[in-house]
DNA sequence: CGCGCTGTTGAAACTTGTCAAAGTTTGTGG
DNA sequence: CCACAAACTTTGACAAGTTTCAACAGCGCG
């Protein structure tokens, strides 16, 4: 049977929800510092090198929490930027928008990774998130992030490392979409899936995927149909099983393969 | 005759080359200064509402100056990074390289642009930068830009604008490879050109390309023949004018309607 | 002057998209 | 908890767009 990947499992009731607001801080404060400490993913979203001091500044960065059902937004292109946002449990996604209804999935977020930098540069977000599974999320409000780190450099240090990582990774994006085929950029997909499944302790090999075929081609620049198929040949080829959202990676070297090809 | 876009137009000889190295302040400082001073970009690089202390210290930062000719890198993907880079004039790309040499322009700086950002994650380089034309270069270190701004918090949001853009621009690029069809990416390159150009007081509607079609293929995720076909075609429904690397754009309208097809 | 690099153009091949039909799963309200 | 509708998935046949291969022209430079 597969694995119970992240997303759902770790989904537990968070009964302040959309606790945000623009203001306030001491008793959000508290409630941000208790999450932290008994987050399983401590560590994961934090600076490395902080001081005793430090730490409990960072957490003190988490202003408050959000839950959101599978479907809604966590902001949407155009909405004025004030915090960025780190995953707790769940799955995200953030969109891209032409004006004719084209769509293009840009990113897809699991726990411990950050979203929302794209707000930075113009005080508005520039992408649509939405959840792909009910998913809990850490508020961390952007005037805050900033003031501080006054005397934390680890904090400076971790933010710039946080902002350039999503530049390479949406670097690597680019070469996928400017430079693969159809087969390539699905290998290339479970293969990252798989890794970042394996880093956060869960099944490398076995676990669900949270989106739709649909969603996946908007990811890989390609059409639900081609998805499909592509699936299907894997699956004739012996690489993968794969039934529905469920998927089972048989062979890791085979699709690391069929992408150098 | 086409008007003298950027590039080898602000080219001037700067004698102390390559004059960046891991250490050294004081007299490779001073140097910074008095280029920011007379720099015909001033301001451009710089953030906004900057006391006169932060100015000094902007200008500061400017560790030394680099000269490229054209086809050299500025640095190379694994390279350890170091510094930021301001482009003071001239023409780079930035590039994304697969194993099996294919390869993805992931970007395209001009006079202003900062980039070198995607060392920070993980403190080497990312991508290679190579310079399309003879460019002169700003070397920011990014130990200083650190260690900055504890007092400056407009240098501090600067920077993170700096790097917010370019996942931005990034995703925009994303949307591009990943939804439109060969003539719109072609349509969307030169109304890109032609709106940089103009915000830095050129000729938007007549300029120098700095690629060959090779290159503007790979920025665009197409081959060269692809390129050179639809420049052919611009040409023939009248939109543009074109002859080897210059660009007369003679209907923006036209192009626009293109990409909303 | 000729060689190499860049650009243009044509024809054929190939990949992916489009359209359509049918099956499957999911979610909802009775 | 069932039944039905809506959403999602799979597969085939065909169309369209892009790449590949090839030939040739123009240009700059040694």
């Amino acid at each position: 049977m597969l694995v119970q990947a992240p997303g759902k499992a770790e989904v537990r009731p968070i009964h302040f929800r959309h606790a945000m607001n623009a203001d306030g801080k001491a008793s959000a404060t508290t409630k941000g510092i208790s999450r932290c400490n008994d987050c399983r993913l401590r560590g994961q979203c934090m600076p490395e090198g902080l001081s005793e001091a430090g730490l409990d500044e960072f957490r003190s960065l988490v202003f408050s929490h959000r839950r959101l059902h599978s479907g809604q937004p966590l902001y949407r292109s155009g909405e004025p930027f004030q915090a960025v946002y780190l995953v707790r449990a769940g799955f995200l996604k953030t969109v891209v928008l032409l004006e004719d209804g084209r769509e293009q999935v840009t990113g897809l977020y699991m726990p411990g990774d950050m979203l929302g930098m794209d707000g930075i540069a113009l005080s508005a977000h520039a992408s649509d998130a939405i959840a792909l599974v009910d998913s809990d999320i850490c508020v961390v409000p952007y005037e805050r992030l900033e003031a501080l780190g006054n005397d934390e450099r680890p904090m400076r240090r971790h933010l710039h490392r946080m902002l350039s990582g999503e530049i390479v990774r949406e670097q690597r994006m680019m070469l996928l979409l400017g430079t693969m085929s159809a087969g390539e950029r699905v290998a290339a997909f479970l293969l990252n899936l798989s890794q970042r499944f394996a880093a956060r302790g869960f099944s490398g090999s076995e676990f669900a995927l949270r989106m739709t075929r649909e969603e996946i081609g908007s990811l890989l620049g390609i059409k639900l149909e081609t998805v499909s198929r592509i699936f299907s040949r894997l699956q004739k080829d012996a690489l993968i099983e794969i039934d529905g959202k469920h998927v089972r990676i048989v062979s890791i070297a085979g699709l690391q393969q069929l992408m150098n090809r």
